[in-house]
DNA sequence: CTGGCTGCAAATGCTTTGCACTGCG
DNA sequence: CGCAGTGCAAAGCATTTGCAGCCAG
């Protein structure tokens, strides 16, 4: 973990972009929160916990920054307002969600079944795909399980 | 053209929503722009043509009833501003865009790749899918020729 | 002293809401 | 009448911007 802060603080730092204690708290934060999908106002919020003075202007022009590096990713869930993900390097694009329309839960799962098909647009459409994006709307199990519950009950 | 306008009207009625000539203009700006990927102020300029006296309120509150029907779908690429597509019933689902990052240019492709894809998920994570998104990010066949172009221009 | 970075407050831009009005059943 | 649907203006909300101050190099 603190590897990591590290090797995130150099990729600032050789962008020339200074590792100021409010990037270094913004970083931390989505760091310590990896699978919570935090919009900017929780991100704020948690910020503002450990750094009081911090100024909502401010987390918004970190996180803007630092999703120019491709250190973080916005994402755009149908719900007004982003949500920022810290973006690990051993994942060469984003990752995928399933996301619940009964409970809003977002689930994350893993990669690399697009590979094919990346190469398939580059081929057919003449497109260098650099980047995706993949999302499943859904239910999710547990609301699955509610659901047959309910149904179990209605013919009791 | 005629009698898809038909169609989707009677989705409408057999909902319970009245078929008011400002939701009959939107639908059919719609109808006519199906591969332009509108924004809101867009449509409502274009309905507006015909309809003078229309509000964008009204507009919002059409495209909002009838992406709640499943009779258009609400996008969202990275830009503030939503986007709003007809969604015809012939593909189960929401077909897919390449988005250029160079000129902003959204082309579709089609879908059923991920039929396969959303079995597994289903079987690996009990996640029913009823739906699904996917966008690719990338550099478009006239934005790459533009690019070895200028490559070109810079060697010589 | 210079430029990057910050906090605050004001501004922006998309979207929603409140409200009075209208027309159809 | 009752109620869905409408237009207009005002409000709401996430995000951005302007600006003066601050701090490290």
């Amino acid at each position: 973990m603190a590897e990591h802060m590290d090797k995130l603080s150099k990729q600032l730092l050789n962008k020339g972009y200074k590792l100021t204690p409010q990037r270094e708290a913004t970083l931390r934060v989505l760091l310590e929160n990896e699978k919570d999908h935090l919009n900017a106002e929780e991100v704020y919020m948690l910020v503002k916990a450990k750094n009081p003075n911090i100024g909502l202007a401010t987390v918004y022009r970190a996180l803007e920054l630092l999703s120019g590096l491709h250190i973080v990713e916005k994402i755009n869930f149908g719900d007004g307002g982003a949500r920022f993900d810290l973006r690990s390097d051993d994942q060469p694009h984003m990752h995928h969600h399933l996301i619940c329309t009964r409970c809003g839960k977002v689930e994350e799962i893993m990669d690399d079944w697009l590979l094919p098909m990346e190469n398939r647009i580059e081929r057919e459409f003449g497109f260098k795909v650099t980047d995706h994006r993949l999302d499943f709307h859904g239910v999710c199990r547990e609301c699955n399980a509610k659901e047959r519950e309910r149904a179990r009950k209605a013919v009791s």
